[in-house]
DNA sequence: ATGATTAGTAAGCAT
DNA sequence: ATGCTTACTAATCAT
């Protein structure tokens, strides 16, 4: 089984004998079953250590696609960690301004709290009484539809 | 991708042909003067190739701690996206509380500034007695797509 | 001389 | 057999 057709004499047509039985690109790109065709003949060692060879050639591409993915995952964590990065500096700008527009309206509603219980309590007498209000800065900032309900001010 | 089932294969052993003069724990980590005084007296090449021995010896281990530090780079950068991510939960659950803050303040400033009106359109009494309150003064600013009828600024 | 990093090599795992 | 991953080695660069 082992011995296939006898002597060398036979089956390498395709180059000479002694200086390049196949290329290295060639031994690493063909199919088995091409290279099996370009092996034919071939005494069993030298089969052996074109195989040894053609399996260091594929290696030596595995071991740099391995690099290869190496840093691209890394770059991908980087570029993820800085779009991180970006949405809490965003975040954390829209949450100061929302906390200051909190604040302003927070003081403006109780002023103007004040001013109504004054108006609601009655009598000229009390109206003198109620807290001045500088009506000049009232403003209203709504940011979304307000609701028409009506409401007690606690 | 399945896990790698066994581990600790390889690492070299010293496995010297014959008696080593000096073990390659102590070629590795003796100081240069430490190992010149073990060197004392031996051939040339014997020296040159200890030196070239222990030089690689201490290859191997750059090669190892190089790993190593990959390794711990990748882990902390995860770990930082991580909790940058987390950060932005966080943030993003404050906004929307804060936003509905905003909202509801806004509601009830809209409901305080009717009450207002009212009691100015109600009484001639009232609105002389209460001068101080200047309707026209306030003003809504709507920064949302809703348009609010609402109040008109004279 | 020492330390770090890279490509290439071989071993081992998994398919 | 093929592909991926790891440890090791040598080469290279920088200190």
């Amino acid at each position: 089984m082992t011995e296939r057709n006898s002597k060398a004499l036979k089956v390498k047509q395709e180059c000479g004998e002694n200086v390049p039985i196949l290329s290295d690109s060639e031994l690493m790109s063909l199919s088995v079953r091409e290279l099996n065709l370009h092996l034919r003949g071939l005494p069993r060692d030298e089969i052996q250590k074109l195989k040894q060879r053609r399996r260091t050639l594929k290696n030596r591409g595995y071991a740099a696609s391995c690099r290869v993915k190496r840093v691209s995952q890394r770059e991908a964590l980087e570029q993820q960690k800085m779009e991180l990065q970006r949405e809490v500096e965003r975040l954390g700008a829209e949450n100061a301004g929302m906390r200051k527009e909190l604040e302003g309206l927070g003081a403006r509603l109780a002023a103007l709290q004040r001013f109504a219980r004054g108006l609601e309590a009655g009598g000229g007498g009390l109206l003198a009484t109620a807290p001045r209000l500088n009506t000049a800065s009232v403003i209203t900032i709504v940011k979304s539809p307000q609701p028409q309900r009506e409401q007690e001010p606690s």
